[in-house]
DNA sequence: CTCAACATGTAAAAGGTTACATGATTTT
DNA sequence: AAAATCATGTAACCTTTTACATGTTGAG
């Protein structure tokens, strides 16, 4: 049960709505775990129902109201709850690395297609989280910021998504080349 | 709908039974999926009703007997089929950063202990990785392997999970040196 | 005038995890 | 004698995805 945890961890710096949350966790600009609006506006009200988060209405003239949240003493307590459990090892499940599996079995053309769509994909995050990263650490130098700076959760989270994208950009490319290669090499049999 | 797929294309290379499946898919030495004994039990069933896989009854002396599986040409033809499809994009899901990203509210000890057993729960996959690799590649070098070995889907993925595992152990060895400095300058002060 | 963004939900279907169940053999 | 491995499932529960539903405002 950790889209909860996500959720309380996610406003724990900023006060938000379901809708800005909904931004930040549908676009993957949470590096740490992914949700659909749906499922966020669902945990919001069953976090708030037990009082671990509380919602105040802000009135708008010319956008419909909206509810910001923001973590209760209740809610904190139960993240770090949640921190002191041991954590389940986290696993790949990537529809394209089953695809890439079978890549002896099924067409080339198709897999090198999907494989340079999907490092362009990775290289949008990378750039994104290199912006975000830059934005949180100000004028700082990284180094100085990781041990001096006020708040390095979402930094460090967000180093972790960077390398990530750019582990997954790197793959990409290299399959790619290598299937590239190997049709080149059947022609010229 | 992705598990079925996974199955096929783990059993491409060679004949399995449900158990020696489980062995693959639950101790992570699938690196592009994850799943439990049941769901893979339950979905080979599923497969074999749809006349995706053909399971063949192995009598065995000393051991239980067991049902081996391969794929059919119909199953081969379903793959084909997924690949062509669009995949979706993958995203981290790791309760271990949810906690980080909670870092500047929660006990760092606790952080600190969980992310050092994670990186060596990570450095043993590589460690695994690592030799699976130099298996399926025997004594060729990796660039004449990839460019003329016959089945290089396997390899591929095995070094994407290699380069996600490395990326894993590096970023949890800076994200607990980060903050046992902070523990260090906090005493300072 | 149409499309994107703001703002929030409900309901059904699919997928995944956990607990329960069984029973033989080999290793420690 | 106990624990690990081989071998296969069922059932209940929890989580996630997809489809449906509604209404306003600002920009092109």
């Amino acid at each position: 049960m950790a889209l909860r945890h996500a959720v309380l961890a996610a406003l724990l710096d900023e006060e938000l709505s379901g809708y800005q949350l909904t931004k930040a966790f549908d676009l993957g600009v949470a590096n740490f775990w992914h949700a659909q609006p749906q499922q966020l506006y669902a945990e919001l009200t069953r976090l708030e129902r037990d009082g671990l988060v509380t919602g105040r209405e802000v009135v708008q003239d010319t956008r419909p109201n909206k509810r910001l949240f923001r973590v209760t003493d209740a809610g904190l307590a139960e993240l770090e709850r949640f921190t002191s459990l041991a954590a389940k090892p986290s696993f790949i499940r990537d529809d394209l690395l089953v695809k890439v599996q079978a890549a002896d079995h099924v067409d080339a053309g198709t897999l090198i297609a999907q494989l340079t769509e999907r490092a362009a994909f990775a290289q949008a995050k990378v750039d994104l989280f290199g912006r975000l990263l830059r934005t949180m650490r100000g004028d700082r130098a990284e180094e100085d910021f990781l041990r001096h700076g006020e708040c390095i959760g979402p930094y460090l989270t967000c180093l972790r998504g960077l390398a990530f994208e750019r582990g997954n950009r790197d793959w990409c490319e290299h399959a790619a080349a290598v299937l590239r290669d190997r049709q080149g090499a059947r022609v010229q049999d």
